[in-house]
DNA sequence: CACAATTCAGTTGTGCACAATCAAATGGCG
DNA sequence: CGCCATTTGATTGTGCACAACTGAATTGTG
């Protein structure tokens, strides 16, 4: 414990270029972990106050697009979530299960599966509204400061995304 | 897809406290789901480059620590990656069957087990020293900038560890 | 119409995250 | 010594992430 800190930033001053590639290989170490600390860092508050709603995280954010926008086939929820249908299937399952949404084949595309909430699953809206304020005020951050690192992470993501498919060894 | 940007942004100017929990909720899913989808994007960049040195993103955060540290107990492994033996205990067994780790359980204390390198897996550090610098690149992102975004999350990730604390029902 | 390509959900298999539980080893205390 | 709390790793069970594949339905083309 008490690691906090930069380990390479003791070393060298880290002028582009000039630092060994050593110390990046200490420094990276520190990047791509916080940000997969924070990620998991955050999942443990959302479980934390989703328990008493009976979701879990992944869970919560197809509850979001729902209530947002209503009966939904599974393909949209995953483009607005960035999941596949191996992950989604057996949590909308879990979901239907649990009594908040309906599963059912619509009837103009017999391939499409529209999910739309139940009485119970539009209800358990109500009780998430102080989800979110609570969650803010774990962060401890303003709302200007949100939505800074908001940006920074929305633009992290589509430069990743799009190293990803460049990268790709049968894409090129 | 192009759903970037704020949903909340078109419907009030979001004073503090003055805006109904309705575009909180929908803000919300913004500020959460940005990270998630950051920590995701930044999975699957390292799932490209990691293939060729058959490792998945949490054993090559093991690895680090190992080539940095050298042998390590699992409990020392676990605080420093912050993940419980559940998690470490069949992901070490991977990297043992791989050929790149040894576990023997200390001859002092026989609870412990310690996990060194063999000669393969110290070997495997030359061959990533490069992904430090192609994450990098594939980031777009500055020295700086990485480094600010860095701090930002440890902070966010102190924090978060905190409110959980305090938060779980059991623990007041 | 027939047939190939595409779209969509589901299934399977592998691996990670974490809670709960267990068992063995250790160390302290009477 | 005998007993018990603590430490440490392993195990089990649930759920998510994603790749690869299957199969049904739809669409495009000749």
């Amino acid at each position: 414990m008490a690691d906090r800190g930069y380990p390479g930033a003791m070393t060298t001053e880290l002028q582009p270029g000039a630092a060994p590639e050593e110390d990046w290989l200490r420094l990276d170490r520190q990047i791509c972990f916080s940000l997969h600390a924070a990620s998991r860092a955050f999942n443990g508050v959302y479980r934390v106050l989703l328990k008493e709603l009976g979701l879990t995280y992944p869970q919560y954010l197809v509850m979001l697009v729902l209530w947002e926008h209503g009966e939904t086939p599974v393909k949209k929820l995953g483009e607005h979530l960035r999941l596949d249908s191996g992950t989604l299937s057996p949590l909308l399952k879990r979901l239907e299960a649990a009594g908040l949404v309906r599963r059912e084949r619509s009837t103009r595309d017999e391939r499409s599966v529209q999910v739309g909430l139940t009485g119970e699953g539009a209800a358990l809206r109500e009780r998430a509204l102080s989800v979110p304020r609570r969650i803010m005020s774990a962060t401890g951050f303003s709302l200007e400061e949100i939505r800074d690192l908001h940006t920074r992470l929305d633009r992290l993501t589509t430069a990743l995304d799009a190293a990803a498919l460049e990268e790709t060894p049968g894409c090129r």
